[in-house]
RNA sequence: CGGGGUAUAGCGCAGUCUGGUAGCGCACUCGCUUUGGGAGCGAGUGGUCGUAGGUUCAAAUCCUACUACCCCGACCA
């Protein structure tokens, strides 16, 4: 990629009002998003890279786990919330609309109702149980109030999936195949994070938990025990009105430890949903003696775009962005320094993208006519982990020198470049 | 929905109190000089001041209504 034909519209300034949160304000400079009216925004291409990355990684590890991708719609027809008798309970976060008929749909916030009916009607026996499907689609909530950027936005993508089963211990072990499958997600993409328990709210269901990327910015109060692994989000030790902060030091529910309190942002939930949909919707299949049971179901959600902002915010520094290797939009950015001075510079540079292109690096190649400050402020705002150098160095002793986003300097030969990065 | 704000050029802002030729910085275009921590000089482009009404000889500025956006709260896989 070249830079001076790309589209990375970076920013010195953002407006006061869209800088109250870092994530935002870097993905706003750094050129990942542009805001289309409140808690919707398009991606730009830097952006969609990341976001792609994530995507990818949640997709591998998916499959890993024995899971199938589909591709639901997302408007749904009203009929499926009234057999589940959601349509009326969902309240306004539901955004409903009327087709040219006068027929009633929404845009699917969950796919509970479609999967459900999808399975209902084309799973007949237990001998095709236990079935795990899952997709990666834009969801809408008419959330009362967004912010924070794509933290809390209407249109976000999400992945979710949702498990059928016979019996609960089938269901209780795909569970913890999703849950490994999710910590998994978390370690590979290199966040810090913890499993909470958690209160199941409105999608219902047994028992859930939630996955949250530890961060100052927070929506989240989580409370930790100082000894053991228990943890779970404050709201469910909390009476109304009570204080987070006066869990503090109280002994663990668990009976290990003092409990600490930390800000996370939650970032996947998962579900054990038992039979309450598969019960309203009449969802059965027959066991091996012929009779019709009801599914025991899971359900299993991780915020894809919600990830990007909370990796910025575990990950940042003056400069801007600092991206885990994982899911950087770039590894390397080959800034060129006087280019039309010294013909060396164009072709060199030109040949090193090519040949670490060719290695398999994702490359791009700062071509454009401008000095080393702004284009070096560029390259740590929009964070990527290494910048190598064509300048005078090179001019004079072959020399370019590569940058990492820690601050580290290296000079080095041509052919040792490799080697360093 | 309650409370608090904001809306003027692509972006960030001043001007509004006290009505009288639409401003600044950045960006952008052209030229020359530059090129290792957001370059310099010169010349330019770009706005019916959120929308609709009203007051006035005259409105970005005063009045009324509306809309959008942000923050706090309630809410929230």
């Amino acid at each position: 990629m070249f830079w001076s034909n790309y589209f990375i519209p970076t920013l010195k300034d953002t407006a006061s009002e869209d800088a109250q949160v870092i994530s935002n304000s870097l993905m706003l400079k750094s050129g990942m998003i542009r805001k289309n009216a409140s808690g919707i925004y398009t991606w730009l291409p830097l952006g969609l890279r990341v976001l792609n990355k994530v995507e990818n990684i949640v997709r591998e590890e998916m499959n890993n786990a024995g899971a199938h991708e589909v591709l639901m719609p997302m408007v749904q027809p009203k009929d499926l919330w009234n057999e589940s008798k959601r349509w009326d309970k969902f309240g306004p976060e539901l955004l409903r609309f009327k087709d040219r008929h006068d027929r009633d749909f929404c845009l699917g916030p969950t796919h509970e109702e479609v999967i459900t009916d999808l399975i209902k009607n084309n799973v007949k026996s237990y001998k095709e149980l236990p079935l795990n499907i899952y997709q990666i689609q834009t969801k809408f909530r008419d959330e009362i109030r967004p912010r924070y950027g794509v933290m809390r936005s209407r249109e976000f993508l999400m992945k979710d999936s949702y498990s059928f089963h016979l019996s609960e211990e089938s269901l209780e072990e795909t569970y913890q195949i999703m849950r490994n499958a999710y910590s998994k997600i978390f370690e590979r993409i290199g966040l810090d994070f913890k499993i909470v328990k958690a209160d199941s709210g409105a999608i219902g269901g047994d028992k859930s938990e939630e996955f949250h990327v530890l961060a100052e910015n927070g929506e989240d109060t989580l409370a930790v025990s100082d000894k053991s692994d228990y943890a779970v989000n404050a709201e469910l030790l909390l009476e109304n009105g009570q204080d987070s902060k006066s869990l503090v030091g109280q002994e663990s529910p668990d009976g290990n430890g003092l409990l600490e309190i930390t800000k996370g942002i939650e970032v996947g939930h998962i579900f054990q949903l038992g039979k309450l949909y598969s019960e309203n919707m009449n969802a059965t299949v027959l066991d091996d003696s012929g009779k019709a049971k009801n599914m025991h179901m899971g359900c299993y959600g991780i915020g894809i775009s919600r990830i990007v902002a909370a990796a910025i915010e575990q990950n940042f520094d003056d400069k801007g962005i600092i991206w885990p290797k994982s899911i950087s939009p770039f590894d390397l950015n080959i800034i060129t320094i006087g280019a039309d001075k010294d013909k060396n510079i164009e072709a060199s540079s030109r040949k090193l993208y090519k040949e670490l292109t060719q290695k398999g690096f994702e490359v791009v190649l700062d071509d454009r006519d401008d000095g080393f400050g702004k284009k070096i402020k560029d390259s740590e705002l929009i964070g990527v982990p290494v910048s190598i150098v064509f300048g005078k160095n090179f001019t004079d002793h072959k020399k370019v020198e590569i940058i990492f986003r820690n601050g580290e300097k290296v000079a080095s030969a041509l052919n040792e470049v490799e080697e360093i990065i």
